[in-house]
DNA sequence: GCCTTATCCTGTGTGC
DNA sequence: TGCACACAGGATAAGG
């Protein structure tokens, strides 16, 4: 379930092993994995040929190759368990290969890989630098874009519990289920806790929890849990064992010893602590 | 206009 | 062993 730091580590893997080289070819292998592409596949793989890759760019859990030519970038959404693999033009195909780009270098193919077809790419003009799509969206708590004041103001004054608004991409970005319960055991909030009773300090303390934990996910290069999130060179991250909330039901909080409880959350789940986190009235 | 819910999809694990 | 079903969940369209 790439989330933030998971989607940067694949940044960097594409940036190393991407940037610079003209594409080939583009084949696409499943439509759905090019769904938003509305011109189809055969627009898609004509207007990829010749395209050198310029660079690597991230915005929240999006990621885009900015395109030689007209102010273009391939823009791709992992969904729950998309992959770009940096592999051989010789290896095997991929059971769940979706779209295949070969490069004029005759070096390493990009694989975009992905059993569940939640995720996306497609080509998209960029609008100030980032693709028309996802215009939106929030910049994310690492982005210098991202303005502390306005993200606490819009927090308090919405209407809804507080991991909706962690999960909410247009207030900030790049924040998903397993970020969201750590950063909210870290600051001791109950999921349901309404935002419009937080504190101005609370915000930040929260904000802070957030920067804390994606930031150490970013470090051990992400957290896997099935093996579906891998960087560019098929291998997982480590953050997985330093998880405090997430996934843990029935295991002690590392904090109080008090089993960790599992909740029904929009139509998923939420872990928290019963007693660091107690549910408001 | 804001907020909530249903929907898309497939492999894995569990219970009967 | 085989079957049915719950579960994982981000973004978006539709509904309230």
């Amino acid at each position: 379930m790439p989330e933030l730091p998971e989607v940067e580590v694949v940044r960097r893997g594409l940036a190393q092993w991407v940037t610079g080289r003209e594409i080939a070819a583009a084949e696409v292998l499943h439509p759905r994995a090019i769904r938003r592409h509305v011109p189809g596949a055969d627009e898609f793989a004509a207007r990829l040929k010749g395209r050198a890759v310029l660079s690597a760019e991230r915005r929240g859990k999006y990621l885009w190759l900015p395109l030689s030519g007209d102010g273009e970038a391939l823009m791709a959404h992992l969904g729950m368990s998309g992959q770009l693999l940096v592999v051989d033009p010789d290896s095997p195909l991929e059971k769940h290969l979706r779209v295949r780009l070969s490069f004029e270098d005759g070096g390493p193919d990009l694989r975009f890989v992905d059993q569940r077809t939640f995720g996306h790419i497609m080509l998209s003009p960029l609008v100030a630098g980032v693709p028309a799509p996802i215009s939106h969206i929030a910049p994310d708590p690492f982005e210098a874009a991202f303005d502390e004041a306005v993200f606490t103001s819009r927090l308090r004054a919405k209407r809804t519990e507080v991991k909706r608004a962690l999960l909410d991409q247009s207030l900030i970005s790049g924040v998903g289920n397993i970020y969201a319960d750590e950063a909210l055991w870290i600051a001791r909030l109950h999921w349901a806790r309404p935002t419009e009773t937080l504190t101005r300090p609370k915000v930040a303390e929260l904000l802070g929890a957030v920067r804390t934990v994606m930031g150490a996910a970013l470090e051990q290069g992400g957290t896997s849990f099935d093996s579906l999130y891998v960087n560019v060179n098929g291998e997982s991250g480590y953050f997985e064992r330093s998880l405090e909330a997430y996934g843990r039901r029935d295991l002690p909080c590392s904090r109080c010893g008090t089993a960790i409880r599992r909740e029904a959350f929009m139509n998923r789940s939420s872990y928290s602590c019963p007693r660091c986190q107690r549910r408001p009235r």
